[in-house]
DNA sequence: CTTTTAATTCGTTATTTGGCGAAGTATAGG
DNA sequence: CCTATACTTCGCCAAATAACGAATTAAAAG
């Protein structure tokens, strides 16, 4: 019950619903996470580790960058709920919004993005 | 996006998932839930006002008893999300407890519970 | 009609949550 | 090494949440 219930937080907060939508079939740094949320990096930090704490994704460090992915393992207790938030949320307007942006900030490279970030 | 966002914070409460799970496959009055969750009166009421906003409950007033049960069409929205709450806490223990109890919450007749109730 | 009963609404309080900026950590580059 | 970069951790604040008891509403029962 107590991991349900982690688990049933870490997807009631709609910028970390966003960014687990954002991770559908791709790895982000934190800082492509960021210019999606336009939200301070501290604060996406926090939404991350969340995530990772109820086990809906998984981290790698890479030199400076930490690059976020949904679990490897789609039989997965996570997987089951991850499946159920994508099929709740595949025509919501939010999310096809996020959509557009990711393909631009994806093409964007991490100098460009770091310039917006740090002001 | 908002909805969803609804539906999985009347999910992320321990006390909301139990009276939730009480419900698969029969109706119960206000009074049998707070006698399973031992909660003030208007905490329960609140909780269920909160799940029935979410479309995960259905109530229906008869006299003085207010019942509540799980929505009729298993084809709607809120059944796709309580099919992934049943399956997620299948396997509770906290749940098989509730279980139990509620066999015995039940059997108790409605003018024993409001004893317990008053006091 | 007055009282009792079942549930809800309201007002208050303690705790949790989500946000930020400042400070800290770790790694790459000069 | 020293600096810059990419996060993370910490400390703080405002807003949301869960709990309670008191007051209120609605429906029987006396």
């Amino acid at each position: 019950m107590d991991k349900f219930i982690e688990t049933t937080k870490a997807i009631s907060d709609p910028n970390r619903v966003r960014a687990l939508m954002a991770l559908r079939g791709r790895e982000l740094c934190v800082c492509r996470i960021i210019e999606l949320l336009q939200l301070a990096p501290s604060t996406v930090s926090k939404h991350l580790t969340i995530l990772k704490q109820a086990g809906l994704i998984e981290g790698r460090k890479e030199g400076r960058w930490m690059h976020y992915r949904l679990p490897d393992d789609k039989n997965s207790k996570a997987w089951k709920t991850l499946d159920w938030v994508f099929k709740s949320l595949e025509n919501s307007p939010e999310i096809k919004t996020d959509n557009k942006r990711i393909t631009a900030i994806i093409g964007t490279d991490i100098a460009e993005l770091t310039r917006i970030y740090k002001k």
